[in-house]
DNA sequence: TTGCTTATTGAAAATGATTCCCATTTCCAA
DNA sequence: TTGGAAATGGGAATCATTTTCAATAAGCAA
């Protein structure tokens, strides 16, 4: 057995070399709970997941981290108009392209990926389209359909 | 000339009648600023607006009409992530149909109306398929691509 | 028109999410 | 191992939005 630490790196942690951002407790510990914890998570859930374990890492790390990670393209903030931003994963294997339906009245978020293929066709049109007409380099897009849910209807 | 009161009321009057509501100096000159400027106002836009002549309209009031008004389906409130809620008409003769595309340093935002019929038809499709797996009754959407504009990429 | 009922308003205070400050700690390249 | 920059945490500061409540004014009935 050679003494040569485990090079099982996470995932993100190639990009946050590359980055040159520091590998500290606080952000490997909020990237778990992100990793872990399905769902849309305002700052504050994930402060309480993470505090479970480290009680001594503060509400004000996980902003700065969640806002690093959003630059970073790891995490997507979401607003579903409850007044707190939301995050979910943008990268990773738990990852996975969807868009979202949202109730008016109650607030409730489903996650969906159907008419994925369509979509792809249709938004790469789109993207090419805006990239020229408007000089942009496109890297993500968001959508969202509105309306009220069975029990709100 | 007859003295009849002047009946070409604005396109909005008949929603706010029909719902109950009164229509008040202010409604009317929020509703007047929505109408005549272009953008994606912020609360204080709207109040500063309203404010060269109508000194005594408060800020409140405004911030109370505006989400009246979501509520109404007459506007549209929406987040660029510059820590205050925007809105723009989603009704009436001046409201187009169209999404956005944000440039995630500089938060330009270009409002374009490419594509529509392609649109159109994808995300019909999309919507009837969400409405019936997940018994939703949908009445918008919020398409919003990102990435960095001509300056800032 | 006049009065009445009650929705609406405005000013000020409260709230609450996010950011700022700064002294202290921690990461990590050399 | 160590110096120095990066990161942290806790409390204060910000600032958009909401709440409160007494005063006002739409709109309806008479
Ligand atoms: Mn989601
Ligand atoms: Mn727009
Ligand atoms: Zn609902
Ligand atoms: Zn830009």
């Amino acid at each position: 057995m050679s003494r040569t630490r485990n090079r099982n790196f996470p995932w993100w942690h190639q990009q946050f070399v590359d980055n040159g951002y520091r590998i500290t407790e606080p952000r490997q510990a909020i990237l778990k709970v992100l990793n872990k914890t399905a769902g849309h998570l305002s700052v504050e859930d994930i402060y309480h997941q993470v505090h479970k374990r480290y009680s001594n890492i503060g509400l004000t790390t996980v902003y700065r981290t969640v806002g690093l990670l959003e630059n970073m393209g790891i995490v997507r903030k979401l607003d579903f108009g409850d007044g707190r931003a939301r995050y979910e994963l943008s990268k990773g294997p738990q990852a996975i392209h969807h868009h979202h339906l949202i109730c008016k009245n109650c607030g409730k978020v489903i996650d969906y990926k159907e008419y994925l293929d369509n979509e792809l066709k249709f938004v790469n049109k789109v993207e090419g389209l805006l990239e020229k007409k408007y000089n942009f380099k496109i890297d993500s897009h968001q959508l969202s359909f509105y309306g009220l849910c069975e029990k709100c209807k």
